[in-house]
DNA sequence: TCAATCAGTATACTTTTGGTAACCTTGTGG
DNA sequence: CCACAAGGTTACCAAAAGTATACTGATTGA
């Protein structure tokens, strides 16, 4: 990440230190930056929750991604399946302390786009309609 | 942000204050979550850089994914572009205030990533090769 | 019997990304 | 004249991501 650029002894130019591929900021964002992926986390901060409860809260998100994406977090280890026996069956989610030490991240992140983005903030204006 | 499940008077479930379409953490991940978007940004921390050089700093990442993502971050106001009149031309992208104010939640991200997620974390352990 | 709940899968399809490679223009040096 | 650097753009393509809809199978309950 100190990447910088230098010249060798005939003037051409090197990166010395170059992000590689999967730098540390890469590698969080393709842990946390799919969609819906933060969102998900974040409604399981405070308390289980169950499969069909998630895909109400994530308004917009089908089915799929929801189970998509809550494998995906727990491959990960940052929250955890149980099933319950309830009466007609449940599972219910809940984040791990690994998870929890996402949140901090993901608190940053909200407040900054509620701070540096408007609410309104999709694509910014842009010109010519063509 | 705090939705909740509530029951309406007939027993059925319905979601108050839903997470909809795109809710804070959604949008920023749609400004930096981009593959190298973040990378890019990060490498302006310090001092403006050069196209030439960002792309040789960004190992893995082509011209034309460094261009648009710079169009795109400057599009958002994170960056800005300015011609320098230097013998063969050149080019200077620089981190502007409201830029700087993605740093902190980029450090938590690259802090978060180098903690919780080992150097190693692309997926991790899968079993079943097929 | 019909309907609905739960927790998903399966299938099909569309959209968005990301990546390659070639090309362009201006200017310099050999 | 040719090659090279700078700072891109363009065309094209493959793969990934996301959406929509339907369906399963067990259980409950009117």
């Amino acid at each position: 990440m100190d990447a910088r650029i230098e010249s060798d002894d005939r003037g051409r130019k090197v990166a010395v230190e170059a992000c590689a591929e999967p730098c540390a900021i890469e590698r969080g964002m393709r842990v946390l930056g799919g969609k819906w992926t933060g969102s998900i986390l974040w409604h399981l901060k405070d308390e289980p929750v169950r499969f069909n409860d998630l895909t109400r809260m994530v308004g917009g998100a089908s089915k799929k991604m929801i189970s998509e994406r809550l494998r995906h977090l727990e491959t990960h280890g940052l929250i955890d399946r149980r099933v319950l026996d309830t009466r007609p069956l449940g599972v219910a989610y809940q984040i791990t302390p690994k998870g929890q030490t996402a949140l901090r991240f993901l608190d940053e992140l909200r407040r900054w786009s509620e701070e540096e983005l408007g609410l309104t903030d999709d694509e910014p204006a842009e010109d010519e309609p063509t």
